[in-house]
DNA sequence: CGAATTTATGAAATCGATTACGAGTTTCGT
DNA sequence: ACGAAACTCGTAATCGATTTCATAAATTCG
């Protein structure tokens, strides 16, 4: 059917040939109109539209050593807060241009450190992290190979390298703070696994810490780790129900653990928040619909996407930039929690 | 500090220089290893190895016309199923070695128009789309730029492009035949926003087909779009809660809109499913543990995100493939359905 | 042990876009 | 109308990895 084999990708030369002018000068209407003749650049733009020409971006950078990709390294997109602040990134990064590749970690230091050798390969010019704890090797790779990078969902003030979030124990302690303004003492924690996952692990902290200062502390079998899913968090509650002192509050370290655990007090008959309060972490859009209404931490992720776009941007740009990002975290209170009754639940 | 400005990225060079050899020997043993004497093949790892030698994707495109690297253009990342087929979508291209890069549309033709020119100049080798409605010249791109995609979450047996999914007339169809076999004929439907989006319009179109061939019609008023949220589930059943004479039965085109209907109902006294059957859309996770346990129709998610880069992967490599794949999916049916009462709900 | 193969290696061309440099052209003042 | 300054534009080198072709080394075999 096909006459004659027409090359499938016009080039910088195929427009140049067409417009009866130079590849530099094809060039450079693409890259700085302005100090080309009108005439000629008319000329050129006109060839383009009509080979359909789309630069290829391999010899681009190859040449300019930028290629306009980001990359981004998180856990998982299968939760909702991963994939709403790549979301918000990809948003940004897009609106200046700019491309972003994904990996998936899956909360393993070594499969970030694998992942991380194909997205340099590829000519990231910059990356979005996730955590502030990174294999050893990670660091001194992106420290080599000059890659800028931002750690997100984590803020120290203090720390050596650049991040945009909340301080994770900061956040933990503002809960438990507020439980225990209300009366309570016995204090439970559902949290994330927290090998590997110092997010996780510092919210536990957290809470032992808020606990600590004040005289308190936070028993080793209140404390139940769980995969992140509603099914872990009802595990976990159905464990922490059944010990023989059952809490009278229990934080979680995400709102979809805090369903779990809600849906199985409901199944048990234990009202909340009469006989039990719960907060969640996070205040994604189902903690306000579930029954009661879910207490629960504010995460600015949307923001943190944002800023860390903004953030990289500024610095392969070479403008002037903070390097430790603090994002404001707010206590949701709804309907899950109360002052604790007077007599412990097994009565 | 620094007293010899050293070069920041070891090139293909450097590596044979200190390994004594020419860069061809060195590029050899990177892509065909056995064709070099091991003794040379040793050398030359060991000089990649001290050097942090790491390839240069741009060099290696340009030479190869091949990136290793594949799009997707979904409409947003922010909604659990479309996070969902890209994390396995993205697990899967890993495994083999493939980068993903990630755009969102918003659901609008435009906006993926603008995006594909981007990722195409970036040389995506191939893409993955989400329904089969797209510009007339995104197609016409496509094919001129000869670069293979598949678009998801559709299937038609006679399409005319590549596609992996279910029919989702035919889906909605089997919903609404199950809600018919128990004795509805009050059936409204909450869809998404169907402008711009072809598999929410066809949902509703299978929803009045199947009304239509036991001799019943969806009416108008028992037709409510809405964005894909929790609160957009509840706005559109209180629409249809505050009709003259509600519906008995509401077939959804989300569990998130599922949830908020549900969530609406509770909060106005209607008891599900003894006054108003639902039917969700997805069977997420929060749908087996919504009060009631929510009947849905199960997706099959992530093997379409694993389906479309199999057939992509096979594609660029000339294997043979199936161009139409159809999924199952599968009615789950929980708690939120139920035969209708004798009297109409207005009683 | 030397001729005929087979195998391993290197030199150089190539992919396509950018840009320094220099040549050619226009503008302008006097 | 002539020369200087200001613009435009084209030639050719360059980015780094791959690969063809030719040559050198190793192996086989009579």
């Amino acid at each position: 059917m096909e006459s004659k084999p027409v090359r499938e990708a016009a080039r910088l030369v195929d427009v140049a040939k067409r417009a009866q002018v130079s590849v530099a000068t094809v060039s450079r209407v693409l890259n700085s109109p302005h100090i080309v003749r009108p005439d000629v650049r008319q000329r050129v733009t006109l060839a383009i539209k009509e080979l359909g020409y789309l630069r290829n971006a391999a010899a681009r950078a190859l040449r300019m050593h930028s290629n306009r990709l980001f990359g981004a390294l998180v856990p998982t997109l299968n939760h909702a807060i991963y994939a709403a602040m790549i979301e918000a990134l990809q948003r940004r990064l897009s609106e200046r241009g700019y491309l972003l590749v994904v990996g998936q970690t899956d909360f393993s230091p070594e499969a970030e450190l694998l992942h991380v050798n194909a997205l340099i390969e590829h000519g990231v010019e910059a990356l979005v992290l996730v955590g502030e704890a990174h294999a050893p090797d990670f660091y001194e790779l992106l420290e080599r190979k000059q890659i800028p990078f931002i750690n997100t969902y984590t803020y120290q003030a203090q720390a050596s390298h650049p991040c945009v979030g909340f301080d994770n124990r900061r956040a933990t302690i503002k809960m438990a703070d507020y439980i225990m303004d209300m009366g309570h003492t016995a204090i439970a924690m559902i949290a994330g696994i927290c090998k590997d996952n110092d997010r996780a692990t510092q919210r536990v902290e957290g809470v032992r810490m808020a606990m600590q200062s004040r005289g308190l502390s936070l028993r080793p079998d209140y404390v139940v780790e769980s995969r992140y899913t509603i099914e872990g968090g009802r595990h976990a509650m159905r464990r922490l129900l059944a010990l023989p002192n059952p809490p009278t509050a229990v934080l979680t370290g995400s709102d979809v653990l805090a369903f779990g655990a809600l849906a199985e007090c409901k199944a048990q008959g234990v009202r909340v928040p009469d006989d039990l309060s719960i907060i969640g972490f996070d205040d994604m859009e189902f903690a306000a619909h579930l029954e009661p209404p879910l207490t629960t931490l504010q995460i600015p992720l949307v923001q943190m996407g944002q800023t860390a776009a903004d953030y990289l941007l500024a610095v392969v740009n070479n403008e002037p930039h903070y390097d430790q990002i603090e994002l404001e975290t707010r206590l949701v209170v709804r309907n899950t929690t109360s002052r604790p009754r007077q007599k412990s639940l097994k009565n």
